[in-house]
DNA sequence: CTCCCGATAT
DNA sequence: ATATCAGGAG
């Protein structure tokens, strides 16, 4: 079955009635503890970085705290969310540079974002459109698996994906867009077993495992 | 493409 | 037991 422009924008539609209201899972309190928190949360669960975050923040909530830290301090305190070497290099890896070229404070370019070590595409979009309220399409696992199955936004990399994504929707429902996919990939169109079966979308999904 | 990686869901 | 989790770097 082709997947039209018409299908596309009732698929659009249906997201956004269906996930009104949505938030960001990942709990924060400015613009650097969202960073941190989106850099740890690479492979790692919401509430895991959210438990992870909560105890670090209250230890560290600066650029500068945070560095003061050291690095085996740091990898102590994240261990749990996994790839903890990294993330805590990383971290380590950001806070300098913030300290050093931008005077502590989170850049809002999408380009200076995408220079601090540990940040991606994928994060950098999601500072862009939560801390900073830019459009912004972030594709992660979620977003990634979700647009490809519906045939929203198809794509062999999540660059692709959000190119493509970003051609149907709408720019001022790119980030709104973002947190739909995200809700929807958790609640129904999990990665394992999806709830075809409880999906507002069934009818009109050519993934659909229903009839 | 591979590696990083502990916690959680199935 | 193993697939997956708000990915990024080499």
């Amino acid at each position: 079955m082709r997947i039209t422009k018409k299908i596309k924008e009732q698929m659009i539609q249906i997201l956004e009635t269906t996930y009104i209201d949505v938030k960001p899972a990942l709990v924060f309190g400015n613009p650097f503890e969202l960073l941190i928190a989106v850099i740890l949360s690479a492979q790692c669960t919401d509430v895991r970085v959210n438990i992870t975050t909560k105890r670090l923040f209250a230890k560290a909530n600066t650029p500068a705290s945070i560095l003061e830290m050291g690095l085996s301090a740091l990898e102590d305190e994240i261990r749990d969310c996994g790839l903890y070497h990294n993330k805590a290099k990383n971290i380590l890896g950001t806070c300098q540079k913030l300290c050093e070229d931008y005077g502590g404070v989170v850049p809002e370019s999408f380009d200076e974002l995408l220079k601090l070590p540990g940040v991606g595409r994928k994060t950098a979009n999601v500072v862009t459109s939560i801390a900073f309220q830019r459009p912004a399409i972030a594709v992660d696992t979620h977003v990634f698996r979700v647009a490809n199955r519906l045939k929203l936004g198809v794509g062999e990399t999540p660059f692709a994906v959000e190119q493509a994504l970003m051609k149907i929707i709408p720019k001022e429902k790119w980030s709104a867009a973002h947190h739909w996919l995200i809700w929807h990939g958790r609640k129904l169109c999990k990665s394992r077993a999806p709830l075809c079966g409880q999906c507002p979308l069934h009818e009109i999904c050519p993934s659909s495992t229903i009839a």
